[in-house]
RNA sequence: GGUUCCAUAGCUCAACUGGAUAGAGCAACUGCCUUCUAAGCAGUAGGUUACAGGUUCGAUUCCUGUUGGAAUCACCA
């Protein structure tokens, strides 16, 4: 049952039967009545007026009357204006949440037999995670928790960057600068390793090219020119040509990035069900350039480099393959779309990357639609914004980035201050306390970066950190546990919520009738989602059904009423509440405490 | 300079895709713990939705222009 679906079929039988107007459902739209206002629905009366001949609140009032008078859903209505507010009925609320709570898989979209693949945090071999990946990875995992709950089987790649230019840049500083260090010697982790090396790179990179543009050389051919990135570029060289010395070092350095990375990986509880590593898959778009001139999708230049021209798509020209015949970016993508697709027959494949590339994904889709790719129209670039600093935007090689270990460290250290303030808790084991705020202090990262639109860009101020009080993660955890324990007396009481019958209660208190309407309103809410692949609508959800949990708290006595069925009621939709929250966190992939 | 995106309370964000008096949180101020967890609840204050036009019953939302900001336009990724 749907109570919308209802109420619009309601409504189309209302026009029929007092104006003679044939509506068909998709043209009615149902919107939240405003809380200053009796009802749930609301149904806009102002188009209307030409077709039924009479003023939008005249209108209001007819189709009110009607619906309440033969729908048995519909318990009472007001009109202000062109509004039609509708209140729904009682005992259709009562067997709305009788129907969730016969419903484990409340919120869980029958499985649609469409295929997807999300590729996200794909992150450079050369320097650790930070901010801006969080919010990558976060999202990641989170759309595809959701399109998983929206009926679609998911595919995680984890696409790795680990060979290029950039990659040599870290090897050769560490080379000429590494004196033999490794993770172990230092006790640095191996990700924080090779980032000091990049960072270095940098440093001593930007000195050359000073010396010589002080000796009177031209910028831009100072940067080519520097000793350093020379040997980056003939490092790379030697890397495609399979020089034992320089795959040796690559092989050792990526595996300290990788054990580097495990961690933070675990830390964040982020995984993967595939790997992709670009030093495998660099070389596959070459086959399809191949194909793209045949098909004169792509032209070759005299220098016998490859262009993709789309100047008839109102873009410009763009390079697929260097005249020495070495593969970019774009030949690259262009062949692990085929590969993926080879793989995972997918019917969408998501990628997750910043809208700094934006560009790029537009002409990629719009080249593998010129082949005729059959999966081309299933692609979509999932663009996130930037997080900036409130000094601006953070840069790796400058080393003004706010790293994502150093971030969680702070962030559950943050959890255990507050926790240990409040002193709720003094009963927990160490390691039960320790899980405890690791759970609150991730909670609250993942919501902070989550509840933001993924693709406006946000700001993240280190100095007022993030937040555990009101719109946060802690609220909806706090609030989960705080239905836990009413959920514990229940049971001392011999009260199990999946024996509860709801119908029957004389009347229900506003508030209950609201958070009722909420829960049913779970399902709508993660096909929205899905459909935006945007974690901020179930953030959102979470957070008003949070929020409306708590004012019930307040407002209404749960275990102090004189009536065992109205009591029981109020557990049973206590329970329910904690078991959607819970749900909707693990969309998120946030957990919940049955205490803090 | 071309293209794309953005601009909402002091700050961080919403606004169900064109609907009611633009909402939350933080910060400030007032109340509420002898009763189920106060990481909570209730309230006060805070707005010319950057600016100027236009479209219509109705605009934060759509169109045009202006101002300010970001990204991108590499034989980088």
């Amino acid at each position: 049952m749907d109570i919308e679906n209802l109420l619009k079929e309601q409504i189309v039988k209302s026009f029929d039967a007092i104006f003679d107007i044939d509506l068909s459902k998709d043209e009615i739209h149902l919107q939240p009545t405003r809380k200053e206002f009796e009802g749930s629905h609301t149904f806009v009366t102002f188009p209307y007026g030409k077709a039924t001949r009479k003023s939008p609140e005249e209108t209001g009032k007819l189709l009110g009357a009607f619906l309440k008078e033969n729908s048995p859903e519909v318990q009472d209505f007001n009109v202000v204006k062109g509004f039609l507010n509708i209140v729904v009925a009682d005992e259709t609320c009562m067997a709305v949440l009788s129907a969730i709570k016969e419903n484990p898989e409340h919120g869980e979209l029958p499985a649609n037999g469409k295929s997807v693949v999300v590729e996200y945090s794909s992150p450079n071999t050369n320097k650790p995670l930070h901010l801006g990946h969080l919010r990558n990875n976060f999202l990641g995992y989170s759309i595809s928790e959701i399109l998983k709950a929206a009926g679609y089987t998911v595919t995680r790649v984890n696409l790795v960057n680990d060979r290029g230019i950039h990659i040599c840049k870290s090897m050769l500083a560490y080379q000429k600068w590494g004196k033999g260090e490794t993770p172990a010697s230092s006790g640095i982790k191996g990700d924080h390793l090779i980032g000091n090396y990049y960072v270095k790179f940098d440093k001593e990179y930007k000195k050359e090219i000073e010396a010589l543009v002080k000796a009177g050389m031209d910028e831009d051919i100072a940067k080519k020119k520097a000793p350093l990135m020379r040997s980056a570029q003939e490092m790379l060289k030697k890397w495609e040509e399979g020089d034992q010395e320089v795959v040796g070092l690559w092989k050792q350095m990526n595996d300290w990035v990788y054990e580097g990375f495990e961690v933070t990986y675990k830390n964040m509880g982020i995984d993967f069900d595939a790997y992709l590593y670009e030093s495998n898959t660099y070389i596959l778009g070459k086959d399809i350039v191949e194909e793209g001139l045949e098909k004169k999708v792509f032209f070759k230049k005299d220098n016998g480099s490859v262009w993709a021209d789309l100047s008839d798509e109102g873009l410009d020209q763009k390079l697929v393959l260097r005249s020495d015949g070495t593969s970019v970016y774009m030949t690259q993508d262009l062949g692990t779309a085929d590969l993926k697709y080879q793989h995972y027959h997918f019917d969408k494949s998501i990628y997750v990357v910043g809208n700094e590339q934006d560009y790029h994904f537009v002409v990629l889709f719009k080249i593998l639609r010129k082949l005729g790719r059959p999966y081309a129209e299933g692609l979509y670039h999932l663009s996130y914004g930037m997080v900036d600093l409130p000094t601006g935007k953070m840069k790796s090689r400058e080393g003004t980035v706010v790293d994502a270990d150093e971030l969680m460290r702070e962030m559950v250290d943050t959890a255990k201050k507050h926790t240990i303030e409040l002193g709720k808790i003094e009963d927990f084991s160490q390691d039960q306390a320790n899980d405890l705020y690791h759970i609150l202090g991730l909670g609250a990262l993942k919501y902070f970066l989550l509840k933001v639109d993924p693709k406006k860009r946000m700001l993240f101020d280190p100095q007022e950190s993030i937040e555990f009080q009101g719109h946060t993660g802690p609220f909806i955890q706090y609030t989960y546990a705080r239905i836990a324990a009413i959920v514990r007396k229940g049971h001392q009481l011999e009260i199990e919520p999946d024996q509860i019958d709801p119908k029957g209660i004389s009347s229900l208190h506003p508030i209950e009738k609201t958070l009722t309407l909420l829960l049913h309103e779970f399902p709508s809410k993660v096909k929205a989602a899905a459909d935006d692949f945007s974690p901020s609508v179930i953030t959102q959800y979470a957070y008003d059904l949070a929020k409306e949990y708590n004012r019930f708290y307040a407002e209404v006595s749960i275990f102090n009423v004189a009536d065992p069925k109205a009591m029981e009621f109020r557990i049973l939709l206590s329970f329910l509440v904690a078991r959607t929250l819970k749900k909707a966190m693990k969309l998120l992939g946030i957990d919940v405490p049955d205490r803090m």
